[in-house]
DNA sequence: AACGTAGTACTACACATGGAGTGGTGTCAA
DNA sequence: TTGACACCACTCCATGTGTAGTACTACGTT
């Protein structure tokens, strides 16, 4: 089992874009390798099998998915008010747009995880704390509603971009931005 | 071709089966073949290539998503307040935890219609029609409300069954069933 | 400065699996 | 008798795993 960290990182990385593309079961040693641009059989050294390389995906992929430092501290800012909250409801839609492949993946790995028990447990765990995460951040922003409202956008959310990058001619762009603001407004005027 | 209509039928039930436990790209003609305990090359006389398998299968599945009939005729009857309406709701949710296969199906369609435009058109046709049916059954049952709290309610069910089915840690039983009870109420009462 | 060593990159191969497509034979009913 | 379909067998091909072995590079030692 090799150990250099950013190699292993690139494989990681690599994994999630053939996850978008082919799907869980495309997810091959010998795919990951020719993603990143490795010799084949590089992943066989970096993974001890499949299972373990769906395994330290699924630890990954939720850190590229969060906001970075810098734009969390700029939310932290200024008014917290329900425009605010809007904004970064739309900021996160817009995060998600951009690293289209990352929530495929995402998905691909939540219907996998039903076949594998091991990444079930990691997926649920990065999703649990996410979830507190988002409950603590509304209670702390002194904004109204309940936690049941944070959960309720997080739901609708959540469909709403598996609707815009799997069948994006359901909704148009215009009826999404709608479709966020009124998530927003509704949820928070429980 | 062949033109037996059960037997396509059946083929293609299997397909749904295959779908949701091996995933998309596990759905080959020897696996339905297998799952139907047909003889090995009976898929292939009856879909001219697996693209054909796949929007068969996509044409079909929501017939076996939507209630039938009886229960759709019972729920036309008595008062349509928010009460019957929640009632209907939780009566979706519980459906589709039923027939589990079906709605894991209908999810590794989705992803597969990222990458086959015949699939992806028959997908969008089926589900902006049922969109549209639902907009349609809340306005005609008087209840309050407007078209965008049906699509914020489709919103949240949609993920919360996606929650249930593939991380079922997440939610318990419990904060699922108020969880729709809050939809219903939030979504109707904007 | 030469040497040795360890870790890693890279290559090659043996082995296995699974599936597509097709041609052909058997069977049944109109 | 004929046509449609169920069933079977076989060929060909593509893909992937796991591993053994070689080549490279960096670094520490004397």
């Amino acid at each position: 089992m090799r150990r250099n960290a950013e190699r292993r990182q690139a494989l990681i990385d690599a994994a999630i874009e053939v996850l978008a593309r082919e799907g869980a079961r495309g997810l091959t040693f010998r795919a990951v390798d020719a993603e990143a641009a490795v010799p084949p059989g590089t992943a066989s050294n970096y993974f001890a099998n499949r299972d373990d390389l769906f395994t330290q995906v699924g630890g990954r992929i939720y850190e590229r998915l969060l906001p970075d430092e810098a734009t969390i501290a700029r939310h932290r800012e200024g008014v917290q008010d329900q425009a605010r909250y809007a904004e970064l409801m739309h900021e996160l839609v817009d995060r998600v747009a951009a690293f289209n492949s990352g929530y495929l993946a995402l998905l691909e790995l939540r219907l996998e995880s039903t076949r594998r028990p091991e990444l079930r447990a990691v997926l649920t765990k990065r999703i649990r704390e996410d979830i507190d995460a988002n409950i603590g951040y509304h209670a702390a922003s002194g904004l109204p509603g309940d936690s049941t409202s944070v959960v309720l956008l997080y739901l609708a959310l959540n469909w709403l971009i598996v609707e815009r990058l799997t069948l994006p001619d359901i909704f148009t762009e215009q009826q999404i931005h709608e479709l966020v603001d009124a998530a927003v407004r509704r949820s928070l005027n429980a």
